[in-house]
DNA sequence: TGTACATCAGTGAACGCGCGTTCACTGATGTAC
DNA sequence: TGTACATCAGTGAACGCGCGTTCACTGATGTAC
């Protein structure tokens, strides 16, 4: 009797990508370990051979989920500096690295609510670890990207610099509030584009407000 | 045999507190029923009585986690404005009740984060009905109270009549985004001391960006 | 190049678990006479 | 006031379920000679 599939190539990887699909749907909760050896077609304990348990397939998928989510922001942040006239000044190009960061992280959590619900995922027995976001292809996490785009306002003299520190976690609040209260809270029933007007104004209150 | 607590008086009072008990410890999950009719002391079957499956029952556990919600802000709120000079004037009174529901929000989700994470559980077949929360023993929801605080700058001129439309969104988003980052998300290593600080910055760019 | 052998990735049967839910029951309580 | 009876809140045994995890195994592959 041939096993075609004995040895599978790369099952480490199959099995992630077969939890982002999972994960895609509607969540972690959704990466059931043997749900996800199904879906990659290989017997459930053949995990146990690149997982320590479950636990640690789903932050493998978690890490997944926050590269796809850092990729969003920084095609975002393409795409909103090439909408620049080529003049533009210090000004204009610091702000829009800010408002990019903002708008691609709303994207993507509109765009994909599992993978974005799924970045967010805490392993239990991490709760108190100190928690790094995975990077993008550009090699930066989002936070980073929030961190360059407000350090380039503080240089282009549009935040001051005594507001500078901890503007991170303000800003980074303020998207990251409206996304959750967006994809699965009280604000879900806000249709797509009155929240698409939303998240415009929320960015430009984060800008006056800095 | 004598089977005492045979008419148990209010069951489903009992069994929504002893959900409230399990969730404050971690969570809406925790809401088992099975580990709810335990815990109040009844078969397992008795809670098919009162509420017509496990979902039901953690609703009602989380429009009771909504309550204690929004007494939390009326508290806030409350204090706040005992705080004030007696001779505060209007444009003083508005800015403190805006920032005691910011502030109580807040204080309520480092206070018990299973009750808040529990208040903002969906049903997962609710998911496009509207949603309407709770209200506290003063018969507002947190929405309505937010509501209330905008009227009230826009009457003493704080804030401009043209930016009223929404802006419970804006306020709302940016203080639920610090909650969760901070409770469950990658910022819940911020220590109690640093985060009270970012609150009360985060509440002044708010008041500054609308 | 051919053969013997060690490695170890994937198998599949089995396990115990706690869960949500059902169902026929029982007996305390309220009510009608 | 006393008795018969209907009601229905809570019982407890039973169900099937899918889960995560374990374990002895097998056979494809790489390597040493």
């Amino acid at each position: 009797m041939a096993r075609s599939t004995y040895r599978h190539g790369d099952l480490h990887r199959a099995l992630i990508d077969a939890g982002l699909e999972l994960a895609r749907e509607s969540g972690p909760d959704a990466v059931v370990l043997r749900e996800t050896t199904r879906k990659a077609q290989v017997a459930a304990s053949a995990a146990y051979r690149h997982f320590a348990d479950r636990d640690a397939l789903v932050h493998a998928v978690s890490m997944a989920a926050q590269a796809h989510l850092a990729e969003a922001i920084e095609r975002a942040q393409a795409e909103e500096l090439a909408k620049l006239p080529a003049d533009a000044d210090d000004v204009a190009r610091s702000r829009a690295l800010l408002r990019s960061v903002g708008a691609g992280y709303l994207g993507f959590a509109w765009a994909e609510p599992g993978w974005f619900r799924t970045a967010f995922w805490v392993h239990e027995d991490l709760r108190d670890a100190a928690a790094r976001m995975a990077a993008g292809p550009g090699g930066k996490t989002p936070f980073q990207m929030l961190s360059h785009a407000l350090d380039a306002m503080v240089d282009s003299g549009v935040l001051p610099e005594d507001q500078r520190r901890g503007a991170e976690v303000l800003a980074w609040s303020t998207v990251h509030g409206m996304a959750t209260l967006t994809i699965d809270g009280p604000l879900r029933v806000i249709d797509p584009a009155t929240r698409r007007m939303l998240a415009e104004r929320l960015l430009l209150m984060v800008e006056r407000g800095l």
